[in-house]
DNA sequence: TATGAATGAGTGTTCATTCAT
DNA sequence: AATGAATGAACACTCATTCAT
């Protein structure tokens, strides 16, 4: 039973394996650029081995997504306790993507793969049945949060939550686009991620409700 | 006399008639989807005649992004007076951009032609010298515009004005490939002209200086 | 009666400007790399102009082969005096290709375009019909100054005439082809000359009759 | 044990099937001629094989041309004992390559080839880093016995060994090519071979020391 | 389980040649 | 006589996927 076992773990483990090759190419050279040739010669086997583990490119690229997509939700929570307000949460979301993702590989990840696979993503799927859960997930999380605001009474009654969703996630995914352009050293730069804070606070700022005093929208600390 | 002239009409319809079957072809299919083939194909002519036409497919697909942009271009000036104010000016954009591209079909175009061909676009160029006239034209146009409006007072005067362009061309982009994704007859549909302008209302409220009072800030008709 | 004769001339000079602006290319950028296209455009004639007066590139290629070998007859003929010894008959050839050559252009025609019509010259026709005669005149010419040095005494009683003749040809052949992947400017340098020199020299000496003084091979003035 | 052994060996085998049928085709049809497409048919196999055996055809071409070479690189040793006169090495070449090929093939392989891939062979490499060792390795060992001969007081002591060397290689690519032009079957007639004796012949005769006794300088055995 | 080997269907691009006007 | 326009047939090269072992 022992065998079976081990058998079991040594499958995880090369899947795995498989799957932070293609991220480490898919970061150093863009998802456009990288072959199964590519992903299967970095792991060091052969490409059928690779289609033994993912019976396609998409659902490898796909599966990757949701590594990352899942990652970052589980190291959300670490940040999000229960009873905390709509801001509270969304600073909270900020600043577990500041700290976790700090330089931006996952990020790049989730939306670069994601966009590549399914050019459009955020307006799409959020109820439809999906093949991602995890990014779903993400989503839900966020319009959640979106949708306390409201009723907190910070954002704009009249907002729509799941367009301001897709609004925000979308806006990640651009800057993510971008940055994932530059040179892999000029990534970890604090100035993209002040960029990307500036526009988080943009956005929020374009959710608030009329007349809110500003200082109840920062997204960092006070 | 009038033989060259007629040669020249029809050179310039044929040149036409390639540019709209590629742009039929990428609304209906995606630019990442299509070939020189395709093209060819679909305008009933071999590639080599298409090669006649367009010196290669780079070519070809910045001529439709560029007339795309010099449509948008055109129509956008109807409706900007000179001496008018940066509001008075964003509102021109978004009634211009509303009524002539209700159909969405040349924003399609113009942001994911762009996109494919120079993935990651609006942080590039805005400056350098580009094989793109018309489209840096709408981005610097953009850019003076929200100047205007951070000078006039409307805009914080914090906001950084290339981020800001960017960051509000990065959402038509997005929006549009999003919308680009939907069934063809569904584009159409008032649904996705409202959601954009839902998105553009709120960004403008983000870019706004504090206190300002919302009711300046309507891109649509008050 | 003028009308048709004025007809015929300009038919005429148009050939010829063809042919000498293929000429050009050919000398700039190679045979292998000069389409009917370029031809025509820097005749700027259309292509199907072209077509009228060469039914096809090999036609035309070797027209131009053709013509350079008759100028090269022509010039040769000057030097050449009846009675002469076969060594002064050698020797004119050599003055002559010098002086008439001396900037090449002339040899890399003949050579390159015919070794890229007709890869391995120099051992075909000399004997079968051919469609070149004026290469065909220069090789023949060669053979009979051989057969008269041979008949002088001056070269080996054994040495096969034809065999010499395509020998001798192939070398031009090949000097001229390095030459002519040279820069342009190199090309006129004496250098290049001064090879071709020793190279004739040593096949002068090569065919000479055993124990003949060698002050009798001279290629040039004594 | 035996299976990677096994796997190896047919992978040389398919390797070496692939080469031999370009082989074939640039005998049979001329280097100009032959397409990636045409070596794959003949091989009987799809163009994508090909490509996992030779990353280019440029790579194939240049590994046949190698091969050829090494084939006559060590046959020549053979005949090479260390420490024989120039001559006697000179013997042996010509020997050696009598033997070798005496059917041509092999010698219009290398020159074909070679020419075809870098047109103007003889003049270039012979000192620069290169990427056909063995070719490479001909021209120098041709150089390096004819060197020899001066020291030995057989050839003329003012020769340029340079000159002398491509002349000699010029002369076997031209006769060789003209070889290939012939019909497969003419091919390995002996008059073919005879005449490239009797130009070597010549050739040495015209690089040798003035006054020397022809004797010494049979390139067949007395 | 793992893989080496194979491939079909493209991909953008070029060019000698033809033909209606 | 001249040409603009058109094209078929190539070309070198790529890649996701399959399959026998």
């Amino acid at each position: 039973m022992g065998i079976s076992e081990r058998r079991e773990r040594e499958k995880d483990e090369r899947r795995r394996m498989i799957l932070n090759c293609a991220r480490e190419l898919i970061l150093s050279q863009g998802v456009q650029n990288i072959s199964m040739e590519d992903i299967a010669r970095k792991a060091e086997l052969s490409k059928a081995t690779v289609y033994l583990y993912f019976s396609s490119k998409e659902i490898l690229l796909n599966e990757i997504c949701e590594e990352a997509a899942r990652g970052f939700i589980d190291q959300s929570k670490l940040f999000l306790e229960p009873g905390v307000t709509g801001m509270a949460a969304l600073k909270c979301f900020w600043s577990g993507y500041e700290k976790l993702f700090g330089n931006l590989d996952e990020m790049i990840i989730i939306f670069q793969v994601r966009n590549f696979m399914n050019p459009g993503l955020p307006l799409i799927s959020l109820d439809e049945r999906s093949e991602s859960p995890n990014v779903d997930a993400i989503l839900n999380s966020m319009r959640e949060t979106i949708d306390q605001c409201k009723a907190e009474g910070v954002f704009d009654p009249n907002l729509d939550s799941l367009l301001a969703t897709r609004f925000l996630l979308s806006m990640f995914s651009v800057t993510v686009e971008n940055a994932a352009r530059m040179r892999t050293e000029d990534r970890k730069s604090p100035f993209i991620m002040n960029e990307m804070k500036n526009i988080f606070q943009i956005i929020v700022r374009g959710f608030a409700r009329e007349g809110i005093d500003r200082s109840l929208l920062n997204i960092t600390e006070s």
